[in-house]
DNA sequence: GTACATCGTTAGTCTGACTAACGCAACCGG
DNA sequence: CCGGTTGCGTTAGTCAGACTAACGATGTAC
């Protein structure tokens, strides 16, 4: 019976960039999970916070475009960011349909707090790598990414 | 009022490989799911049937080894192929436990035909890199999942 | 002023990743 | 040979991210 225990991954898996992609992101993204549950945060909070710190305040479909979070999703992100006292939503007097969403002082502390925590996870996702080929991958994922973002019509549209 | 519908996403945001990893896996898997279905498959199910010509039958725990999928998850994805006549299941005579999965013609047929798809889509996925490139991400991407595949036990069991 | 677009919101879908718990079978140490 | 542990297949269910559909209220353009 052969290998019958074996946990050897077929070539033809290990080599589609597809599924390395896959993997690395599922892995990347239950370390950052991780990490920012223990400063009782989520991936989006950091995106809408980060925005906000060097956008300045905006409405919710901004922040969404900004972000590339869905606005369906950003009502939910937004309630537990002012929940927390890290953002605050007013009516845009000047568009009533708006909210204006401004960071708050709390807000600014904890961007810098994630700041300093997303680093260090960064740190431990690339470990392996040399400076020069982080810099390298980073440089191939946007080279990537922004092809396709292109390419693709974003936010889509119908 | 400062970029009030700008589509800009803040540097910190996009310098983060986390992040890029995120969307570019998200996109890729998008692209990989659309081009399947149009052969109606799934990305488990090439998984599953690579694994299975390349290492021939094995039970389904094996399986699950190989290609990284739950076993809980297995199951499903069992029933979808031996339902299409790709797969079958039969009970191991040795091991009362276990079933033993085989491809059979037809699935061997299907295979090759994902493979070209398969193809066909990294061409797609993979269009602004060089050649050299590719390989260098290919090989940048395997080192980090080695990696973290290696610190972490994996499968996870507790 | 009527048609169209945008905004915030609710609700819901889908997939992948993962946990818990079950019954059954096999293996191992005493 | 017995009892505990481990492995197997299965069911059920959670969770997060990505995404769709549709709504009422408001704003904009013709």
């Amino acid at each position: 019976m052969p290998d019958e225990g074996g946990i050897t991954t077929p070539e033809r898996l290990r080599r589609r960039a597809s599924r390395l992609l896959a993997h690395l992101s599922a892995q990347s993204d239950r370390l950052m999970t991780q990490g920012l549950a223990a400063v009782d945060s989520r991936r989006w909070h950091y995106a809408v916070l980060a925005s906000l710190q060097e956008y300045g305040p905006g409405s919710q479909a901004a922040l969404s475009r900004r972000t590339g979070i869905y606005r369906s999703d950003m009502v939910g992100v937004l309630n537990e960011l002012a929940e927390r006292g890290l953002v605050e939503r007013a009516p845009d007097p000047d568009d009533r349909r708006r909210n204006v969403i401004t960071i708050t002082a709390q807000g600014r502390r904890q961007l810098r707090r994630l700041d300093q925590v997303l680093d260090d996870l960064h740190e431990e996702l690339l470990a392996p790598l040399l400076p020069a080929e982080r810099d390298q991958f980073v440089q191939l994922l946007t080279r990537l990414l922004d092809h396709h973002t292109r390419q693709t019509p974003w936010p889509p549209v119908p």
